[in-house]
DNA sequence: CCGGCGAATAACCAATCGCTTAGATCCCCG
DNA sequence: CGGGGATCTAAGCGATTGGTTATTCGCCGG
C-alpha cells in the first residue's frame, strides 16, 4: 500500500473515472488502473465498482476513501512543513480554467511570487471545473481560479475576485447568415468544460456541436475569428485591445453580454496552507486587480510560460 | 517518500535510537538507517541529529513527526477499516512484558478470539516498557499488557486489570551465604527492562550485574532455581503450583513481597480500534480474571504459541 | 590512547513500483 | 449484432525500495 496507490484511488473515486484520474495525475490510464488493482489485491476488496455510467464504492471503498484522502493530504502537508521549517521556498500550486490561465494566472502568480521575494515557488496549471474541487481538497493544488465552487461539505470556500463580461466577437467582414446560432463558433478548451460560462452560452444559443471548433487557446480562436472564420466568445476586457485596433468587432447575440465573476477557491481558512491564504489576500489588492484588468502590462514576455493542458506535478 | 520510511522515522524519533527502531520493526539496523537517509535526501533535512546520548529533532523533523505519525496510524486504520467492512476477521495485536506474555497473554487473547467466534484474528508479541507507548500510539499494537503507562499527552490510557505479588523463590536446599544480595539471581528477559518491577527489585536490593543471569523465559529461570543455581523473582500465584509441589520455596528478602498491578494500555477510547475496547472490557470479566489467576487451565497445550522476543509484524 | 558501541556508508540483490505501449474484454447503445 | 468508449490485462522497462552483510566513521569512557 503506497501513497501513489492511495491517491490514484482517491482521484478515481472522486472523479468517477480512471481516465479522468489519469488526466489529472498526468499519467497514462493503465498506470492508474494498475495502481488501483494493486490496492485491490492488497486489501482484498474491489473498492470501486463500475455501474453503468459512473462508479460506485463498495462499503470498504467508502471507509477507505475518507482515510486515504486524509493520508494523501497529510503527505503533501508533510513535505510543505519540512520545507517551511528550513526556510526553503514554499511550493504554491495554482490551477485555473484555460482562459484565465492563458491571460492572467501566470502574471498574477508571478507578481505574488516576486512580492514574496524568493520565499515562494509558484506554478500554474489548467483544470476543468469538475477537476478543481478534487484537486484542491486533495492538496494537488492550493488555489483554483475559475467558477464558484463553494461546497461547505467538502470544506471548500470560493470567493469572487473579479467581475467581467462575456461577449462574442468576429471579424468586421464576417456576416453570418441565419443568425449566430448557425455560425461557426471558435472556442478555447474551456468551452468543452460543461461547468464553464462559455459552454453554457453555446448550449443556450442552441449551437450544435458540429458548428463548434476548438482551438488550443483563446488567442488562436480569436486569430481565426479575425480571419473571418466565425464567431468567438471572449471576455470583454481581454479582447478590448483587438476590438480597438479593428481586428475584431463585437457581435450582438440574444444573450450577451453575460455578467460573470471569477472566483478563487481554497480549502477553508483553518485547513488551507498559509501561502494559499496569502495569495487569496493578494488577489484583493489593487495590484492584482490591475493585472486582471490589463494582463501583460508589467510582465516581461519572456517570463510568460504557456499553460500546459495536462497538469503534471510530482 | 513512502510509508515505510515515515514509520522508520517516527520510531527513531520516538525511541531515540536507530537500533531500537530496528528492533521494534524486526529488521536490521542499516535497513532503518537507510530508510531514514532516503527520507533525509528526499526532504532535504536531517530530521534527527545525534546529540551525545540520544537524539534531537531539527525544526523540520519536529513538524514532520506529528504529521508522519498521523499518516502511519491512518495507514493501519485504512487496512483495518476495509477489512471490517467486508467482514474479514479483524486483526488484534497485543504486546506484553515477557512474563505476562509467557503465562497469560496467549490464553487471554485466545479466549477472547474464541468468544468472538472467528471475527477476530489475534496475535501476541513481547515488548519492553519503553517500547509499549510507542507501539500503541503508532498502531503497531492495539493493546499493551504491562506496567502503568498513562500519558495523557500521548493520548494513552492505562487501567489496572489485575493485582499480584512479586516474591523471590529458590530451591529448598539453596542456602545463600551473605544475604540474597550476594546470591546468583536467575531472571527472565523482563528484568533487563529498566521499567519493570523485577529490575527495580534487583536495583533496590543492590544486586550487582555480575550476579544476574538472564534466561530466555521465566520457566527456564525457575527450573534453574529448582536445581539450586540461585534465587529467582516470581509472581506469587504463577509460581504457587511449584511451591506447593516443593520444587521451590519462598525466599524472604527485605523488600518482598511487593504488591504490583498489571495494566492494560490502549489509545484513548475515542481513538482506539473498536476491537481494542472489546478486549479491554473482556479483561474485566470473571473469565479473564480466572485465566490470569490460573493460566493454563482450559487452554489446550497445543494452542499455546511460545512468545517471540522480537516482534515482527508486516 | 585505545576499545567498544551506535550510526552511517558501501556493495549487492531480489522484489516491487510506476510507467509505458499494445492488445483483450466488457458493456452500453444504436 | 456490431461499433465505440472505457477499463482491464499483458509484457516489458528502468528506477526505487527494502533488505542483507561487511566495513568505516565518530564519539564516549576507561
Amino acid at each position: 500500500m503506497t501513497l501513489t496507490q492511495l491517491s490514484a484511488f482517491v482521484l478515481v473515486a472522486r472523479l468517477g473515472s480512471v481516465k479522468a484520474a489519469a488526466g489529472v495525475l498526468g499519467v497514462s490510464e493503465p498506470a492508474v488502473s494498475q495502481a488501483l488493482s494493486a490496492l485491490r489485491a492488497h486489501l482484498g476488496d474491489q473498492l470501486v465498482l463500475r455501474a453503468g455510467s459512473g462508479m460506485t464504492l463498495t462499503p470498504g471503498g467508502n471507509r477507505l476513501l475518507t482515510i486515504a484522502s486524509q493520508m494523501v493530504a497529510l503527505g503533501a502537508e508533510a513535505e510543505a512543513a519540512v520545507r517551511v521549517a528550513q526556510g526553503a521556498p514554499e511550493k504554491l500550486r495554482v490551477v485555473a480554467t484555460s482562459t484565465i490561465a492563458e491571460f492572467v494566472a501566470t502574471p498574477l502568480v508571478d507578481a505574488f511570487a516576486g512580492r514574496a521575494g524568493g520565499a515562494v515557488e509558484a506554478s500554474c496549471g489548467v483544470a476543468s471545473g469538475a477537476e478543481m474541487p478534487v484537486l484542491v481538497t486533495n492538496r494537488l493544488a492550493d488555489l483554483a481560479l475559475g467558477p464558484n465552487l463553494t461546497d461547505a461539505n467538502a470544506g471548500l470556500v470560493s470567493e469572487p475576485i473579479f467581475r467581467c463580461r462575456l461577449i462574442a466577437v468576429a471579424s468586421a467582414r464576417f456576416r453570418p447568415r441565419g443568425g449566430v446560432g448557425q455560425a461557426p463558433w471558435l472556442v478555447d478548451p474551456s468551452a468543452t468544460d460543461p461547468g464553464s460560462d462559455t459552454s453554457r452560452l453555446l448550449t443556450k444559443l442552441g449551437v450544435p456541436e458540429s458548428r463548434v471548433r476548438v482551438f488550443p487557446n483563446q488567442t488562436a480562436a480569436w486569430a481565426a475569428a479575425a480571419d473571418g472564420a466565425g464567431v468567438a466568445p471572449a471576455i470583454a476586457h481581454l479582447v478590448a485591445q483587438r476590438v480597438r485596433r479593428g481586428e475584431l468587432t463585437v457581435v450582438e447575440t440574444p444573450l450577451t453580454p453575460i455578467e460573470t465573476r471569477w472566483h478563487a477557491t481554497t480549502l477553508s481558512p483553518d485547513r488551507r496552507p498559509v501561502v494559499a491564504g496569502s495569495l487569496r489576500r493578494f488577489l484583493g489588492t489593487p495590484e492584482a486587480m490591475q493585472l486582471m484588468k490589463a494582463p501583460g502590462t508589467g510582465v516581461l514576455p519572456s517570463r510568460f510560460r504557456p499553460p500546459v493542458y495536462v497538469t503534471i506535478w510530482s
